[in-house]
DNA sequence: TGTACATCAGTGAACGCGCGTTCACTGATGTAC
DNA sequence: TGTACATCAGTGAACGCGCGTTCACTGATGTAC
């Protein structure tokens, strides 16, 4: 079958099937949002019956954790890319946090997947681990060099979650249409979310000490 | 039939359906969480058959917003009776934000469907438009008095938004393990929430001007 | 006050649907000799 | 290099389930005369 595999004839066996099924996962919310997102649909967009993918996931929680764990990557990514943005070290703080409702924006679905999975479960999401490179631990180290020495450990620590918190708020919320006049007036969408960061103090290279 | 109707016979005709296939709800979200709130598990908590709910409602969505819009009810007197808890104007702000995640906290189920309710409608939540009364125009009303006169409109709208964000991600987010032992080292619930709010600009009644 | 009748607010059975998961199977692959 | 065979990764049909909604119906209520 090997030398019949042309671009329209599937071998039997897939290859990287796993893969596969997370990046049709990912299509679907793209497409058609999180209430799109059965096991079955995911086989469908895959183009494997739907059996195929429990040789891959225990259940469709696993690969929805999957999926989420992918998106969880591609938001540390983003955040860690907004270093290179930033022109000085007291800016660094507003552009993680543009970064990161951005990325809420640019896909919203998978966004919410990210949190539905960790909702009612006893381990943290990816990106908030207390591993040397999560997102989160990004965020607080920030805050640490930011806020320089003689700022106690705990406030640090407050900073980080007022911080994630009101990212995340904004990024939910962002969408609603009670805000476009305001988008407006401030001249669009990103001024708008530079303005309400803005007003949150620890996106301010003073308030966290 | 109505000499009849004790306390276990209902009589065929309900009386105050709508009211009580409401309370039904609350009670499947506040016991089962949003997951079971089927427009059938309504009905069966309710006691009445599956097509009874569309006597009074054109389907389940319309049944989901009459649960949404008791729950933003709820969270509008709870944000007004914190009014009479603040000691001072400047600790307004903050009273109000401690009413909004503790109200989250106490209802999280209903807090889910109220916000679930107005994603992908054009219509904005009931507590978020612009009337009179809204807990939104709470909010910004107050920020308003805080800032006093000469304070722009636009700053007054940001900070109302900013603050709005804030609370809702630290609602959406408060209950995550990671801040288990931050908790703990800051004495309990209230007083996380109250650090997390300090450190949030416009919770301070300073910072919107 | 009684009665005929329209209307209202329920019933319960049924519809089709898509879901997650299981099952016995089979085609393809890799390995031991 | 060939061959037997275990293992892997698919198939497709079927399972039971709960869902939202519709339908013809019926019991109860209210109103006109």
């Amino acid at each position: 079958m090997r030398e019949a595999a042309t671009a329209e004839i599937r071998p039997y066996h897939h290859g990287d099937l796993r893969r596969a099924l997370v990046d049709a996962a990912r299509r679907i919310l793209e497409n058609e949002g999180p209430s799109a997102l059965s096991l079955r649909a995911v086989a469908r967009e895959a183009g494997v019956s739907p059996a195929a993918p429990y040789h891959h996931f225990k259940d469709k929680g696993e690969l929805l954790d999957a999926v989420a764990h992918v998106g969880w990557d591609m938001l540390g990514e983003s955040m860690t890319g907004a270093k290179a943005r930033a022109a000085s070290l007291g800016a660094l703080m507003t552009e993680i946090g543009v970064s990161y409702v951005q990325f809420s924006q640019q896909h919203p679905a998978l966004y919410r997947v990210m949190y539905d999975c960790s909702r009612d479960k006893d381990m943290l999401p990816e990106g908030m681990q207390d591993n040397e490179d999560s997102a989160y631990c990004l965020v607080r180290e920030t805050f640490r060099k930011v806020a320089g020495p003689d700022v106690q450990e705990v406030d640090i620590e407050l900073a980080t979650v007022a911080a994630w918190c009101a990212a995340h708020g904004l990024a939910e919320m962002g969408g609603f249409k009670q805000f476009d006049p305001l988008k407006e007036g401030l001249g669009g969408e990103e001024a708008f979310l530079r303005a309400v960061l803005g007003h949150l103090g620890m996106f301010q290279p003073s308030r966290p000490a």
